[in-house]
Order: structure tokens, then C-alpha cells, then sequence
DNA sequence: ATTTGGCAGATTAACGATAACATATCGATA
DNA sequence: TATCGATATGTTATCGTTAATCTGCCAAAT
């Protein structure tokens, strides 16, 4: 039972080949005969060694590990997106490190700090509008790495996002188009572009349909994570001066639904319901929700970038937004013809 | 515009000290004058320095780093209780690397390799039947660990989890309360402690009812993903020849709803539904799902035990068992009196 | 005045792995 | 036969940090 761990010192005094040789064998160094090379590597099978990343990536300088740094756990669309990141970077050898900024946004500095610290190869990131100061921070130390999700103003940099514009619009012109006129529109917490162009996109849809600002009540991000958390969703809803609610998130809508249920409305035929979900068009809810979507995968898209700019740092910085399009579920319709608002 | 990594020898020339006592003034060393501490620390910020983990790491033994290994991400309990580890690390001053195994077996000795490849400081593992072997590698190489929400056989190691063969058995009781004699009943993939306990403690239930296993009609949990994957559940559900179902996790629970709802079956009058959720008894269902939770907090109480034996490796091993309840949702109910299966 | 002890800081040697360079062997070529 | 090049391995230096040990200095104690 020798216990701690073997190292290539080990290996090396236990089959008589040097250190180098040794480490040699155990990266398939095609310099090395084939019979060295396996009766090396059997030795440290048998041995139970496993290479120590930390000496490795200090003198070899590349670590094998991305960090991807995210707002929070709770959102079923970055799990998502983490899951099919892990996926694609294992497959090209790297590990993922998920650092998670727990909705403090301070926090997002010390964990960039974090991941150069561990001289990860890329890194994967999640930025919020007030954050561009920390990019500095990469390109000063020269970690690849790649923008997700959103849009960070006067920042030359890789980047793939969704079209919120596009999105806020499609909202818009759908809700319009049934002959709503006055809304409520929930807004996320984070002060990020998907926020501003969602809007954009959504009052331009309003004044096309000749109705200006003055229709829409914003609900801010903070009110509703407090009352998500407070689980008092329902106060948001009063007075109810609107034939419509525009959600920023998929998550949001269910207990939306719940506390509308309770106050006796039916959704969709006292109030329609349109949510947001860059990610994936399935929902549970019953009826399913209308949402904005997209059919592309930011995480795979966002890990190939990466990819090719670990490969390669001087390519120019690319820009990519993906088209959304809107899932018909079954939560909008007509307004109530006998409303009078 | 300097470029690349600022090491502990520019600060030392940048200020006079020798690297060893920049390195002591930038970790707190008390034996320095905290002139010399000051003075080096703010030359260090000036020149935003960043310390190499991985250098730090070799020498010091120490990386300051938590791997806990899951299943999937898809699952948001898991989700949550990550978030809630990565809280009380930080708090700690750990950082919480997240490796997934992606519903892959074998990958989850790779990843116990990656992580002490890493040297992390400890290990929160979620571990699946058959993988008592892999728990060697982490002991072999004393590097601390907790196991979490499933039991080991034969293993002598911290373990947190629910009372799972207790869970079974509310969730038993509860249905032959109402009266249900025929039931369906639908495992998850992995080969868990908590599938076993679980079922144990459902029958147990059947039995002090007075029926028998035959009353039970078994699908098992490659067919329950297999059919989440492709969205076809609902041919799970043929033939209708019970009265309730009991699913292994909520979120199997909201596709099957929608295809009860699709062939025209109510829930709850026509069949009644229960799942086990470890982790929270809010559900975004309409109506709420009638669940077994617990209110302790695996996350929370799994990370205090690991903290304790990162602290101390000499602690004996402890095991604790979380008690559940069952949340009467609105998705059980009599069986329809009608019925004669 | 000499010893003692403590403090501030310097010197040196690792941690484990790998890159860069050097060497030895052998067959092929001039 | 002497030289060359390829192949297979050994030597040495180093990645950035920290632990272990040591030195010099000054104040307090004898």
C-alpha cells in the first residue's frame, strides 16, 4: 500500500530509463522506439501515475483547461450551454472550469484573475455591459478568449450573440399584429446589451404599429429577481393596465403564469404571454410558451471560435449574430375584444 | 503596453526585495515590516501582477481548488446545488471546478485523474453504483473527498444523502392511501443507490397495503432518457393500465404531463402523478407537482464536511442521512372510482 | 561589555515536468 | 574507411513560486 503520488522520478528509477524518456513515452513522442515507448507507459499504469498539470503547465505552459465564466447556476439556459461547451472542448482535449459570478458582478474581475491564474488556455465569457474594463486584463496577458451572448460597446474582440434587436422586434410585431396595444415588459437583472436592443428591437415593432412608449410599463431586472426570490411574482402584476407581458426569460413565465392563474386570468385569453430563450424552443409549460429563440448553438459556435483563436492569435476579431426567430406556443392571442384600456 | 505575464522577479527588480520577500509580503507574511508589506503589494497592483497558480500550486502543495464531479448539467438539480457549493467555497477561499461526466460512466474515472492531476485541495463526488473502484485513485493519493447524494457499498468515506428507501415508501403510502392499486413507474439512467432505496421503500409501502410487486409496471431509466432525447415519452405511457405514476425526477414529470394531456388525461382525476426532487419543493407546474424533497441542503452540509476533513484527513468517516417529506402538490388524487384494472 | 533572542530580510534548494541541446549508435553513402 | 544523417536516448536548464535555512542587526538581559 505505498500511498501520495507517483511521479516520473517514480517511473523513472522503477524502469531504468531518465526523467526526459520517461516523459517522453507518456506524450507518445514519436521519437521514441515503439518497445520503449510501451514498456514505459505499462510502468505507469501499473504504477497508478497520473501527470501533476501544475508542473506540467508551469514549464510547458499550455494547462488544458478553458474557463467559462458565467452569471449564475440558476439559469437553465447557461446550464445548457455549459453542458454542450464541456461536450465540444473534452473532445478537443480541454477540460472546462465553470466559475460562476453568483450575480456579483464585482466578482467578475477576481474570476478572470482566477483563470489567468491558472494559466488557462481560453476562456470562455459572459460579459455585462459594465465590464469592458476587465477585458484589459486578458488582452494584457494574452489569454485567448471569446465574448458570449452579448455585446460589449468600443471592444475588438471575438463574439457570437443573438440578434436581440431582432428578437425584441419579433415580440413586438407578434403581439401588434394580434391587436395588443398596452404591455408590461419584465426585464433581467443584468445591465447587458440583450436588454437594450430587446427593447430597441420591441419599441420600434410598437411605433410601426403607430404606438409609441408611453403603451409599455418596464418592470426592472432588480424588482424581479427580488420578487422571484421573495416567490412574490404577483405584486408585478398590478394594476393590470395591459393585454400583454413581455418577460425577459422562459424561467420567469412559469410562476408568471402561476400567480395570473391565481388571480383568476387565463393566459392566453385575458393576457398573452411572450418570453425570451436564446437557447432552445422546448418548454414544459403547458400551454407551451411563445418564445424567441434561436436555432443555433452559441455554445458550439462560441467553444469552435475559441478553438480556432487558441490555434491561432492573430486572426482577426469576428463578429457573429445568430437569427432568431419566434416559436408559436400557445400563450398569446387576440386581446379580450371587450377590454377598454 | 507591456505585454505577457508579470512575474514575481519584475516586482523584485521593480523594488529591491528579493522574489522570497515579495513573495512573503504578497501572501501576508507577518514577519515582514509593514512598510515592506505595503510598499510591495502596491507595486504589485501597479503592475498588475497576477500569481501563477500553477507555480504556487507545485511548490506549495496547495491549489486552492474544489473539483466536484456530476452527472449532467441538464439536470437543474444539480444546477442549484452547484451554485450553492460554489457560494460556500468562495466564502472559504476555494475555487469550485465543475467536471461533468455527461451521463458517461467510464469518463468518471478520467475525470477523478483530472482532478487530481490538478491537485485539487478536495473532491465533492457524486457517485454512481459502479463506480466503487474509481474511489481507490482518490484515496491512493489522499486526496480528501465527499461523496454525495448516493451510497457506496462498502465504503468507509464522508457521504451525505437523502433518506431515499424513506422517500420510496412516502411516496408509497401515499398513493395506496388514496387508493391507487396499479402504478407505473418510471427509473432514472443511472445505476444510484437512491433508484434501489427508492423502489425498496416504494414496495415496502405496496406491501403494507397489501399488494405485491406485480402491481407495478417498471420502466426502466434508459428507455425514460432514450424517450426524453427522441420527445416521444409518450409512448411510455402504453398501455394505460394504472391509475398513478411515479417518476423518478420532476423534470421527467412535465413532458409526461403534456402527454397525458395530449391523449387526454387528466391530471389528477384520470391518473396521478408523484416524483422525487432531493433538492427543492417549488415547481413551476401547473397544477404544482406532489413531490419528495428534503429541506436540508446537500450542497450546504457536503461542503462543511468536506471543508472539516480538507482541515483534518484524521476525522473518522461520517455518514449522514437527510430525512425527506412529501409535498402535496395538486397532481395526486383518488383514482377515478369508475376504473376496473 | 558580552551574551541572548528576536526580527527583517537574503540565500538556496526544491516542487514535477518539459524544452533545448547534446550524445551515442548504426547503417548508408562517398 | 571516413563521413553523414537519422534514430534513440541522455544532460542540463528552467518554468514561477515557496519552504527551509541562514545572516546581520539591534535591543534587552546578564
Amino acid at each position: 500500500m505505498k500511498s501520495s503520488r507517483i511521479t516520473l522520478k517514480d517511473i523513472s528509477m522503477a524502469c531504468g530509463f531518465t526523467m526526459n524518456t520517461v516523459s517522453r513515452a507518456l506524450r507518445d513522442d514519436p521519437h521514441l522506439s515503439a518497445a520503449t515507448r510501451e514498456l514505459i507507459q505499462n510502468t505507469a499504469r501499473e504504477m497508478g501515475y497520473i501527470r501533476n498539470t501544475m508542473a506540467s503547465s508551469l514549464r510547458s505552459g499550455r494547462s488544458h483547461i478553458v474557463a467559462v465564466i458565467v452569471n449564475d447556476l440558476h439559469n437553465q439556459h447557461f446550464c445548457d450551454l455549459l453542458n454542450r461547451m464541456d461536450l465540444d472542448l473534452r473532445k478537443a482535449d480541454y477540460n472546462l472550469m465553470i466559475l460562476c459570478m453568483q450575480l456579483d458582478n464585482a466578482l467578475a474581475e477576481k474570476l478572470i484573475h482566477t483563470a489567468i491564474s491558472l494559466s488557462v488556455d481560453g476562456i470562455l465569457y459572459f460579459p455585462n455591459f459594465d465590464q469592458a474594463p476587465y477585458l484589459e486584463y486578458m488582452e494584457k496577458n494574452r489569454v485567448p478568449f471569446v465574448l458570449l451572448d452579448r455585446r460589449v460597446p468600443d471592444i475588438q474582440a471575438d463574439n457570437v450573440r443573438c440578434d436581440d434587436v431582432q428578437g425584441g422586434y419579433l415580440a413586438g410585431s407578434h403581439l401588434t399584429a394580434l391587436g395588443h396595444r398596452r404591455f408590461l415588459f419584465l426585464s433581467g437583472i443584468e445591465k447587458s446589451s440583450s436588454q437594450v436592443d430587446r427593447m430597441d428591437g420591441f419599441l420600434q415593432a410598437l411605433r410601426e404599429a403607430g404606438l409609441s412608449e408611453e403603451c409599455v410599463r418596464v418592470v426592472p431586472g432588480i424588482q424581479v429577481e427580488t420578487a422571484l426570490a421573495r416567490n412574490s411574482i404577483s405584486e408585478l402584476l398590478d394594476p393590470v393596465d395591459y393585454t400583454a407581458i413581455v418577460s425577459f426569460r422562459d424561467e420567469v413565465s412559469y410562476p408568471l403564469m402561476n400567480a395570473l392563474h391565481e388571480r383568476g386570468l387565463s393566459v392566453p385569453r385575458d393576457i398573452s404571454l411572450i418570453s425570451f430563450d436564446n437557447l432552445r424552443a422546448e418548454t414544459p409549460a403547458l400551454p407551451p410558451l411563445t418564445s424567441i429563440y434561436t436555432d443555433e448553438s452559441i455554445a458550439e459556435i462560441g467553444v469552435k471560435m475559441l478553438l480556432e483563436r487558441m490555434d491561432d492569435a492573430s486572426l482577426p476579431a469576428r463578429n457573429v449574430i445568430l437569427p432568431v426567430k419566434i416559436f408559436e406556443g400557445g400563450t398569446t392571442a387576440p386581446p379580450p375584444h371587450n377590454i377598454n384600456l
